[in-house]
DNA sequence: AGAAAAAACTTCAAGCCTGAAATTTTAAGC
DNA sequence: GCTTAAAATTTCAGGCTTGAAGTTTTTTCT
């Protein structure tokens, strides 16, 4: 029955862990975008979007859109339209349902994703460069752990509140 | 003189590590604004920069605050504008600099921070109340790898491109 | 069928964020 | 001392993001 101690520093280094979770995303994801907008005159939004719809040919309904990237149905609503400005994706009507639409790439997007996609892969694989297939697994596990922790064992207190 | 083959199951799989890198990073984030939002009516930007004044009782200059938390001039002259404007931050003028400011939490802010301080290390806590000592500095050690490389061994190419 | 609820979207206000272009003030070079 | 460069900020346009509120269309339930 070891009570949390929020100010152990078994606490802080949690702490310490989340904000170097952070730093790492953000700095990888700050590059990204960086590259895009430099290289392509692109964002991380709309190459995510393209993403999605690069996936699914026949295209997808922006309410599919929005669950699929977790984000808002307002946000999508803008990121289609700067895209479908761009000439990279089309909005066709849903028969049968009038509310709806489906968004799909056009020819151009599906080219311009293509090599937007490469690009990408070869990004990360630079900035990434370091890890081979045991770090990855190894990094990998402890992050899913992160993101679907396994069920408390209210058993075996892990004793470890070292202050 | 293994040359990348950005297309390998390596390379897929460096791409599947930072999705979930950022996947995790972003859901926790997530939480964190929830929350921040519902209970306490701030948002994230704004207790960082609450948190950097908090370690410096004296203040900072705007540009010490933009550099330390890495965002742009333009975007802490908003967040501080509405500390400001709540009552939780004020600024001071430089002497012998008319350029500057000196931004300070006022007494209410450093209250209201240590608060939001507290509630903020219990949500990590919280959130990764799986990770014991040792998992925390695997993991730790990993996002280190990621966020400063060492440097690149030319000579033992890691042979490693299994398809 | 007719009313009410649900679904698919869009619009909107507010805040965050960036890079580029001012502004004001200070420091440097001649 | 004067001119120029540098520094500290702010302003701005453009884009992302959310949650709330509003619109239109479809479904469900009498």
């Amino acid at each position: 029955m070891t009570k949390e101690t929020p100010s152990s520093s078994l606490s802080k280094n949690r702490l310490r862990l989340w904000l170097k979770l952070l730093k790492t995303s953000s700095s990888i994801e700050a590059e990204l975008r960086r590259r895009l907008r430099d290289q392509f005159g692109s964002t991380l939004p709309r190459f995510d979007v393209m993403s999605a719809l690069a996936r699914t040919p026949e295209g997808l309904k922006m309410s599919e859109i929005s669950s699929l990237l977790k984000v808002s149905n307002g946000n999508v609503t803008g990121i289609v339209e700067r895209l479908v400005e761009d000439g990279h994706a089309l909005r066709l009507a849903v028969p049968g349902d009038r509310r709806a639409n489906r968004v799909k790439l056009t020819a151009a997007g599906s080219k311009a994703f293509a090599e937007l996609a490469a690009e990408h892969e070869g990004w990360i694989n630079e900035m990434l460069g370091e890890f081979g297939p045991e770090q990855i697994e190894t990094l990998s596990d402890l992050l899913e752990a992160v993101l679907h922790p396994a069920e408390k064992d209210e058993k075996s207190g892990s004793a470890a509140n070292a202050e």
